[in-house]
RNA sequence: GCCGAUAUGGCUCAGUUGGUAGAGCAACGCAUUCGUAAUGCGUAGGUCGUCGGUUCGAGUCCGACUAUCGGCUCCA
């Protein structure tokens, strides 16, 4: 497909889906304009899976009006405009956005540098300031829908007005979108809200909006991926603290939380003394790296803590599992010398794409370096990213540099992973941290006898617990691998008559410490591997007189159907192998 | 927190222009003893998120609040 870019130059693409969406954009604003000329536009820029359009008008728009865009847009479709490009002088191209009445589009222009040169796309009655590229008819926008509407702070800044935020999504064809429509629907049924409820794996309550109840599958769930990151830990030479929920304001007045960090916590008084229910686990984990001396020789001291953390995060931002109020962070603090940043950060990486892999994820790492007012001095600040990146090239990681994205205290590496719906959350990340060591008076021995800092680092593989478990759930779509799921296998027998056969082999196999359950309901086969299947259940055992005659099982897989009768030993071991080897 | 939407039995949903709530699944009971995605019949269960208002009368209209959903902003 042709697309034209601000010059007016034609140029064959392959990548025309942003053309197409961008144009899109265009038509969306232009159908608004014909229909509710008093609306001011802000901007409408093409977006990964389609486009959006921000407008400023009294009240917004209604699901009804959507209809009626959709309606007008078609009309500019079929109208066939063509797309023209055009530049004007800066002033020239303010007093235009003026005349026409878009006092945002004007602001944009007027924050441009002098003397550049000011690009537009017209298409009929409508013309807007735009950075192209466009396709050349409007008729390429074959294949459209609006999607939805929103909120969206002017310029992205919750200090600005509030505009409203038209969603909406275009492709080259009808089948693509339709195909795009079906994916959306399938993905909402991999959401974890709906099957963490149907599973019975987590609650939440009006009674404690945030707090996630987790329910007794919920908990095997999360005590199975506890105990594989010990496993791990243990191995990589961790050790395990826990410090204390509450801690005295005086210790969050040292660390700066106090200071920073106040209205997301929760405080409380004790004793007439103000207390605060910890965000974070740093400063309960300087508290023990203080109660003794420690020796060069000790280092790196790798000291890990599964910790509670309490955030009072914005009620409008809490989401299922993936935004809490309440998590547990697989956390860790690394004591170094300054030699052995890199090294650590290696370790580290590796074993969060250790863990990652194990689950089957597709991860992005993002470098975020120093922000402004930030603490610290240029050389340290040097160091440490150079560290990092160091650390990530040697590794050949691919990353994104996320320039003045680094926390106040120090440059970090974040792992994200999507969700269902391809959205984005970070779980893994790795803090060096300048600021503790020294808010704390952290040391230790050096060879010659002196006084050092150690370098410290923040890191979580899982992130959130509660995060992962949200992540893993719509990565499995609730299919757990054996090894994850809550219940692994479900004895169902046939008939009354071979009840007692099938509580012999449910208590060899929960003897086996496989997580096993029976179902003893006075219902039909089918009606018992319904509900096992629905429960996602990787393996069934169908036990009837043949099987009791015989001392055999039949074992049905939640997959793959049908597997045939065997011995319950050969089974056991398969199980066994499985969770060994986490295959998935 | 901000913009918009939603809120009916355990779950999923019906409920026309306001006249004191329906279904399926689940639960329970009875019958059935059954071979790979739902056996039949019956019983019980809600005052319609909360509070307030309009009205002779509100699940149905209005307001506030709460929670949830989609975004924005922020974050693990």
């Amino acid at each position: 497909m042709k697309i034209i870019l601000p010059d007016g130059m034609i140029q064959e693409t392959e990548d025309e889906l942003r053309a197409i969406r961008h144009t899109a954009s265009h038509v969306l604003a232009q159908a608004v304009k014909r229909l509710y000329p008093e609306a001011k536009l802000a901007i409408g820029p093409a977006i990964d899976d389609g486009f959006y359009y921000d407008f400023d008008r009294e009240g917004g728009f209604t699901a009804e009006d959507l209809a009626k865009l959709e309606d007008e847009m078609a009309k500019i479709v079929r109208e066939n405009l063509p797309i023209k490009p055009f530049v004007l002088p800066r002033d020239e191209a303010v007093a235009l956005m003026q005349e026409n009445g878009e006092p945002y589009k004007a602001e944009l222009i007027m924050d441009l540098p002098e003397g550049e040169t000011i690009s537009f796309y017209r298409q009929g009655d409508f013309t807007d300031l735009c950075a192209g590229p466009h396709i050349l008819y409007t008729k390429g926008v074959k294949a459209f829908k609006l999607t939805g509407i929103a909120g969206a702070y002017w310029r992205g800044s919750e200090k600005n007005k509030m505009l409203t935020r038209i969603y909406g999504t275009a492709f080259a064809n009808k089948t693509d979108l339709e195909n795009y429509l079906t994916m959306l629907e399938e993905a909402k049924k991999r959401d974890h809200r709906k099957l963490g409820k149907e599973l019975g794996l987590f609650l939440f309550t009006e009674e404690g909006p945030g707090f996630p109840f987790f329910l007794p599958k919920g908990m095997t769930l999360k005590n199975t991926l506890i105990d594989y990151w010990r496993q791990i830990h243990q191995r990589e030479n961790y050790k395990e603290v826990s410090t204390p929920v509450i801690l005295s304001r005086k210790l969050w007045e040292t660390s700066g939380h106090w200071e920073h960090y106040k209205e997301n916590m929760y405080t409380t008084v004790i004793d007439e003394e103000d207390y605060a229910v910890k965000p974070m686990n740093c400063p309960g984990g300087m508290l023990v790296y203080k109660s003794q001396p420690h020796s060069y020789r000790d280092l790196p001291l790798r000291v890990g803590e599964l910790g509670l953390v309490h955030r009072h995060e914005k009620s409008g931002q809490l989401h299922g599992l993936m935004r809490v109020r309440c998590f547990t962070q697989d956390d860790a603090h690394i004591f170094m010398r300054e030699d052995q940043i890199e090294e650590e950060i290696k370790s580290v990486t590796r074993l969060i794409d250790e863990v990652y892999k194990c689950f089957g994820f597709d991860y992005f790492v993002e470098l975020s370096t120093r922000p402004e007012n930030s603490m610290g001095t240029d050389e340290e600040w040097e160091l440490a990213t150079n560290g990092l990146k160091r650390a990530l090239d040697d590794m050949g990681m691919d990353y994104i540099v996320n320039e003045g994205d680094g926390a106040f205290y120090g440059p970090k590496i974040d792992f994200h992973l999507r969700d269902s719906l391809g959205r984005t959350w970070q779980c893994g990340t790795i803090q060096l941290d300048f600021q503790l060591p020294q808010r704390f008076e952290l040391e230790y021995t050096a060879e010659d006898g002196t006084k050092k800092r150690p370098i410290m680092l923040h890191r979580v593989c899982f992130g959130s617990i509660e995060r992962f478990i949200g992540i893993l759930i719509e990565h499995f779509a609730g299919k757990f691998p054996v090894w994850l799921a809550p219940v692994q296998v479900k004895v169902i027998p046939v008939s009354e008559k071979s009840m007692d056969y099938a509580n012999g082999v449910y208590e060899k196999l929960k003897a086996a410490g496989i997580r096993t359950e029976i179902d003893h309901k006075d219902e039909k086969v089918g009606y018992k591997i319904r509900q096992a299947q629905l429960e996602k259940v990787p393996y069934m055992l169908v036990l009837g007189e043949k099987e009791a005659a015989d001392g055999t099982i039949t074992v049905r897989s939640r997959d793959k159907g049908d597997l045939g009768t065997t011995a319950l030993d050969a089974f056991l071991e398969d199980v066994r192998t499985m969770t060994e080897t986490k295959e998935r």
